[in-house]
Order: structure tokens, then C-alpha cells, then sequence
RNA sequence: GGCGCCAUCGUCUAGCGGCCCAGGACGUCGCCCUCUCAAGGCGAAGAUCGCGGGUUCGAAUCCCGCUGGCGCUACCA
């Protein structure tokens, strides 16, 4: 270890993704994965991926590969990595807790940190009375005053705790953010955040920190959400004795309102844009223009907003990143995809369109479910048409129910969004969860499978719904819900 | 509520003290091309540069205040 690190040098550029296994890649991923690629690149750096999978309650199994699928697909390639090694390696935090364990001991050796005893329940019950007397809700520090030996003698003895950050109890932390300057946060601001928790499991802080020093991180490029918890990553390298990383927070992808890009508003999943049929190149050059960056136009326009990853890494300039929070415009990206399209020889458009639209698996998922029902192979997509449709919307007198109307059909639309988005996405999982949401809201199962089937096929007879549903895959289903939403609002 | 970040057409952005009564792109609208629809070409509407104070001969550009938006405020990342 000690002999792989001499190789190099402090002054070298490594920079991370770090994403978390908790669902479908996000989009969010990418965007910032693309730009600590360019980073990397224009430096001679390296890019690392590292998987935080250090929440076990979110954690969803199949997720890892598709991040790894959705990022190259998006030719988006990392040097260091989980599946490729590196020397640094392991690069999954669930196959390092034991180093955050011994990190944490000594920060608690050194009075920088201490355990907190105080349960989910006390918690709880303290956030309520704060918030009740319009104070701000934070820990109030219960168990910072417990003797340090009798806290580690009750850990000892079995007793479940979490260890927390010592946050000084006055003066500020000042760092510098590359794109914005400094940043001060009075440590009365600052909670005393959990760094361990009584799984034995780090929190993002901790981890973060101590996988960045030890993977040699130089500069730490990640979403503005991190901003306010950054003082505390501050007091932890301080606290350690360890140099600081560069900072570069970049804008928050938003939605039309505004808001942080959100799966509710917004198709986010990196598979529904590979489903509906986006080019990856198209994809990574929207993202480019997210937040500008790259050279001033010249007199002819156009072809400025179209260009690639490698005219990304020859002109990207870091300095002229805008702030303002980019809306993550669909319009726009399907215009770009439209010119991408074009662009492609009649050979690869056909290879393209077989590939993504017609695939052998798609196809042979899709035919049984037709089969049975027609008489002759013409009258395949008289069946199956919804399944290749990018839209599909349903009359009102279709999507509505006989004795429901447009607002409850509408909350119904709703409370089927939140339960597709939370179902395993299967038949038996998908039936139990409609007949759940059925009962939840007072319709009849039948009534729910009705609504469900309008909205994926547009039309009151089809194909098997549950089949369906898992056929044509949770991404695109709920962008058809989102859609059909949207036009019935 | 507290703390922090941000602020140019509906949207993405150009602009980094005079060249700007603000340029390009998407979207919208109109015209042309055309068997249709796209694509393409041409054109139009669209921003008192959030508001108010300064600084300066001169401000979208610098400073301050306000307002607004967003983020964080978890044993989630």
C-alpha cells in the first residue's frame, strides 16, 4: 500500500463519482459524472467510481450494475472502480466499514468525536419540541457530556450507539468553493452529525471523507446539495490532520418549477432515457449545456450547443460554469436527439432503431402477450402498438371511471405513481401492490386495474396489464403515468 | 423558522464598465419549399438585464440592502 501510493504524486488530479445503489441511475449521476470525467481528462487525472452503499435500508440489489451499464452507455469510462480495480481498491465503502470503524475510535480517542446513546424515539421527541418552540431541530448535545469512559464502557457492554461529531461550540469554518469563492457557517449552525451508526455502518459524511483522503482525492466535484454540509467534511479533515480537497459544487439539475430534478416531475431514471430511445451522444452533449461551460459562440451559431465528450474535454472551461440552477428542459434534449438522429448514416439509423426499438428479447417478451389474441400476423400491433409508442393517452371517458371523477381519478393517478414507483417490479409484487392501493384509496381492484390499463395502453381492452406492465418496464410505465397526468390536470 | 447558495427572453445561455434601447439556441407564431407530415430556409413576437440604492463621465456587468427562487436542516446520500 504504502509503495503504490509513492507512485503518486501530491500534485496529481483525482477526482470521484461517488454514487449510492439506492434505485433506477439518476440522471443527476451522469450530469456530475461527466463532469469530473472532463475534469479528470484535462488534467491527466484520474476518475475514480466509488460505490456508498452504506445504507442498508435503501438499498436496492440490482442497482450497482445498472450504474455501471448506464455510464458506459453513456461512454462515460472511469479509470478506478469496484468491477475494474485499481490500487486503491476495495472501492465499494460496504467492503471498507472496518477502516471507518478504527477512523471513528480515533477520532474519539481524540475528543474530536463521542457516542450518543439516545434513541430513535428521543430523538424524534426533541425535533418535535423544537420545532414546536419554532426552534431550529438539532441535537441538543445530550450525550457530548457523558464521560467519555463511561460512554465507551456502555458501548462495550452492548448497548446500541451511534458516534457523532464534536462540532466546536463557537467559531466558524470558512472554505473555499472554487466556483464561488469562500463560504462561512458559524458552528452554532452546524449539528452535531452522526458519523457511525449503530449498524456499525458510517454515514455519507464520514465515509466521504476518509475514502477521499485515502483514495487521494485533489479535488471533490459534487451537487450544490452539498454546500451546507461541507463544514462539517471541513472539520473532519481537520480534525484528522489531513490537507483539503479542492471543492467544486456544481448547479442542481431542476425541474420546470424549479425545484431539484425530481422523479415525480421529471423522467430521471437513466434507463427511461435509454428505453425511449435517446442517443447517448445526444444525452451527454444536453448535459454539457447544462450550466454552460463551454466557449462563447462565434458568429454562426448552431453547431456551438452540438458537440461531443472529446470537444467537451479540449474546450470545457470550469470558470464560465453559470450558477443559476439549469431547468432540465425535455423540449430541448428531444430536439438535440432529433438533430443526432439525422445525423446518423441510413445504416446506423437502422441499426440504431433495431437495436432499441425491435430487440429480440423486447420482441420475444412481447409476443405472448398478443399471441392468443389475433388471427393473423397483421393485426400484431393492433395489439401490441402501445408497447412501441413513445405516447399514448387515453380519451377522458376511457381514463375515468363510471362512477369516479376527473379529481379522484386524478389522486388515484397519484397514489398509483407512489406505488409503482415502490413495487418490485414483477406480477406477483405489482398485483399485491394495486390491490393494496385499491384498498388504500376505497376503488375496487377492478377499478384500479382499469385506470392503470388506460393509462399504459390508452384504450379499455388489451394485453394482460401485469404482463404489460413488466414488459414494457417501470421507467417508461411511469413516464406514461406522468404524462398522462400532465395532460389531465 | 434557521443557515447557505443563486438571480439576463417561457427554457438553456452569450455578455465579465462603454462595441448592448442585450446576441444565439429550444419552444411559440407567420411565410417559403412541398402530395401529407417532418426536416430545411426566411422572418416575427418574446428580457424596463428581479427591485431599490450607491460607486463611476458611463453598469446587465462592481458594492450594499431588499425581494424572490432553490438547497440543507435524518442513525439518506
Amino acid at each position: 500500500m504504502r509503495c503504490v501510493r509513492r507512485l503518486y504524486s501530491v500534485s496529481m488530479v483525482r477526482v470521484r463519482i461517488a454514487p449510492s445503489p439506492t434505485g433506477d441511475p439518476h440522471v443527476g449521476t451522469a450530469y456530475i459524472a461527466l463532469m469530473n470525467l472532463i475534469f479528470a481528462r484535462q488534467r491527466e487525472g484520474k476518475f475514480v467510481l466509488r460505490i456508498e452503499d452504506t445504507d442498508r435500508t435503501r438499498f436496492v440489489e440490482t442497482s450497482e450494475r445498472m450504474i455501471y451499464e448506464a455510464l458506459r452507455w453513456l461512454g462515460l469510462e472511469w479509470d478506478e472502480g469496484p468491477d475494474v480495480g485499481g490500487p486503491f481498491a476495495p472501492y465499494r465503502q460496504s467492503e471498507r466499514t472496518a477502516l471507518y470503524r478504527e477512523r471513528a475510535e480515533q477520532l474519539l480517542a481524540a475528543g474530536s468525536a463521542y457516542r450518543c446513546f439516545c434513541t430513535a424515539a428521543e430523538l424524534e421527541d426533541m425535533r418535535r419540541r423544537q420545532m414546536a418552540a419554532h426552534l431550529p431541530p438539532r441535537y441538543d448535545r445530550r450525550c457530548r457530556a457523558l464521560p467519555p469512559a463511561e460512554a465507551a464502557r456502555r458501548a462495550a457492554a452492548g448497548e446500541a450507539c451511534v458516534v457523532r461529531l464534536a462540532v466546536p461550540l463557537a467559531g466558524a469554518t470558512t472554505f473555499r468553493d472554487e466556483l464561488r469563492g469562500e463560504i462561512t457557517f458559524e458552528h452554532a449552525n452546524v449539528d452535531d452529525q452522526v458519523l457511525l451508526k449503530s449498524d456499525g455502518y458510517p454515514t455519507y459524511h464520514l465515509a466521504n471523507v476518509v475514502d477521499d483522503h485515502e483514495m487521494q482525492i485533489s479535488d471533490v466535484i459534487r451537487a450544490e446539495e452539498w454546500i451546507s454540509s461541507t463544514p462539517k467534511h471541513v472539520l473532519l479533515y481537520q480534525a484528522f490532520g489531513w490537507a483539503l480537497p479542492r471543492f467544486w459544487h456544481m448547479p442542481l439539475l431542476r425541474n420546470r418549477d424549479k425545484s431539484k430534478i425530481s422523479k415525480r416531475k421529471n423522467p430521471v431514471s437513466l434507463i427511461y432515457y435509454r428505453q425511449a430511445g435517446f442517443l447517448p451522444a445526444a444525452l451527454v452533449n444536453f448535459l454539457g449545456l447544462m450550466g454552460g461551460g463551454m466557449p462563447a459562440p462565434s458568429a454562426e451559431a448552431k453547431e456551438v450547443e452540438r458537440f461531443t465528450l472529446a470537444d467537451m474535454i479540449a474546450q470545457f472551461q470550469f470558470e464560465r460554469i453559470s450558477l443559476g440552477g439549469p431547468v432540465f428542459d425535455l423540449e430541448k434534449l428531444k430536439w438535440l436527439n432529433g438533430v443526432y438522429l439525422r445525423a446518423l448514416s441510413p445504416e446506423e439509423f437502422f441499426r440504431a432503431v433495431r437495436a432499441n426499438v425491435v430487440p429480440d428479447e423486447y420482441l420475444r417478451a412481447v409476443c405472448p402477450l398478443v399471441q392468443e389474441r389475433i388471427e393473423t400476423l397483421a393485426q400484431f400491433f393492433d395489439w401490441a402498438d402501445f408497447l412501441f409508442r413513445d405516447e399514448v393517452l387515453p380519451a377522458a371517458e376511457v381514463l375515468i371511471p363510471k362512477q369516479r371523477d376527473l379529481a379522484a381519478t386524478r389522486k388515484a393517478m397519484e397514489a398509483l405513481a407512489a406505488a409503482l414507483e415502490s413495487a418490485d417490479w414483477n406480477k406477483e409484487a405489482l398485483d399485491s401492490a394495486l390491490r393494496a392501493l385499491a384498498d388504500e384509496i376505497g376503488w375496487s381492484a377492478k377499478e384500479v386495474f382499469m385506470l392503470a390499463r388506460a393509462i399504459l395502453t390508452g384504450k379499455k381492452a388489451s394485453p394482460p396489464l401485469l404482463e404489460s406492465l413488466v414488459v414494457f418496464g417501470r421507467a417508461r410505465s411511469l413516464d406514461r403515468l406522468r404524462r398522462c397526468l400532465a395532460a389531465f390536470r
